[in-house]
DNA sequence: CCCTATTGTAAGTAGGTACTTGCTTACACA
DNA sequence: TGTGTAAGCAAGTACCTACTTACAATAGGG
């Protein structure tokens, strides 16, 4: 009975050896989205290429067959991380500022703030692994720079006051933005209200700092009694 | 000559051997500072006993007896991380918010600037070590916690519009210094200028959005022809 | 002048890392 | 009814990790 070959006899006793169930795009992907957890989560050295196949329900020989090491999986499922955005645009031409504003930057506070892990891990390897600096900064950078030209726009308009540089009042909403989508549940004192009402309070100062504070340009600033007793308490 | 205490004798080749050259509080100290500098450049896994030893030119077992733990060196590195949180503090009574909000947040913007390593790093290490959160948010809290105060007397005068909330306004001025400042080295097209005018445009921005645009309450805020056609380019 | 405290070197333990090789199994398509 | 392709398991390589033990060498204080 071939006693030497015993020892590969007992492999039969697993029903789900060397089957293939899925197509190898399939496959592939499920590795990506497997990494991109797992790097989220743990970092470039945690997301251990063993971990990595076990969450995607796979072998590591699989995953170093598909991608042939671990950089080049992580580096193409950070690639493909940020897909969808340019989900919502800007108007061409702007109508109501407050109010596309508003739904814009919620938009993109909600994308951040769902990206947070990912993001925050990604920051902590820039030291290490600069080279993921270009598809990491590059969806924020589109986002500010298509908030700058919206703002060009309105001061195109005569909607904006003309010493605002609408570079730096981008990089001014979409920082803040930014840091309240990260940071929110890190530090609660500070970010105390719901993501919805921050994100408007932030539009409404932003627009006001610019000079665009109310529909149309500066219709119903007038405050004729600026020292307002109220205003204490 | 002792042949057989030959392999002892050429220790003394080696004239640093077994010495106490320093207090062991300064070793203490330097062992800290190796710690932090590592961790900020290599992250938690990458800062190795071995690393942080070589780097603070001690012996790894040193470490080890003055610590007893990688964690716990770690953990104390980082919780002596930001000793001069309170360098400058805004004024008990406003008066020149403008002059008196810009340095403040030209202290903070350079402050966090010098501290992106370790800020960056330890941001990427909340999803695995979140008992750091503690001691990394505290400094911006309390800094955002100050910035509201002073808000909130400002409002007080009466030089702030009444329907401002100073702590989103707060929050959004601290976030839009803290992307900054940590974004500044990474995104470069989006910060372009230098800090100085950054931080200075941002405060300028903030001032108007609060209502507080110039020296008074809303001063010199008159603009009688708001369309104006230099507006373009 | 010895003694204690503190450092160093040498060596080792138990485990984790990326990655490889050899072989087996099963599905899909011809 | 074969046959190729792609999955699986077992085992191993060479290296790094935190951490330990045993012992030698030094410096400063009594």
């Amino acid at each position: 009975m071939d006693p030497d070959r015993e020892h590969h006899r007992h492999a039969g006793l697993h029903p789900l050896r060397g089957r293939a169930r899925h197509s190898p795009a399939a496959i592939r992907e499920q590795l990506l989205r497997a990494a991109r957890h797992v790097f989220a989560t743990a970092g470039y050295r945690g997301a251990t290429t063993r971990r990595i196949a076990q969450e995607a329900g796979l072998s590591e020989i699989t995953l170093f067959r598909h991608f042939g090491s671990k950089d080049s999986l992580i580096h193409e499922a950070l690639r493909e991380a940020v897909p969808d955005a340019d989900s919502a645009r800007l108007p061409d031409v702007p109508q109501d500022p407050e109010r596309e504003l508003t739904v814009w930057c919620q938009l993109r506070a909600t994308h951040i703030h769902n990206l947070r892990s990912l993001i925050r891990t990604a920051m902590g390897e820039i030291e290490e692994h600069p080279e993921i600096i270009p598809h990491a900064g590059r969806c924020p950078g589109l986002a500010a720079q298509e908030l700058r030209a919206y703002l060009e726009r309105l001061r195109a308009q005569g909607r904006v006051d003309a010493d605002v540089d609408p570079g730096v009042a981008s990089a001014m909403l979409m920082g803040a933005l930014f840091a309240a989508a990260i940071g929110r549940d890190v530090m609660p004192e500070v970010y105390g209200r719901d993501a919805a009402s921050t994100v408007s309070a932030f539009v409404r100062l932003f627009l006001r700092g610019i000079g665009a504070g109310r529909h149309g340009p500066r219709a119903s600033r007038a405050t004729p009694h600026p020292h307002n007793g109220a205003a204490r308490r």
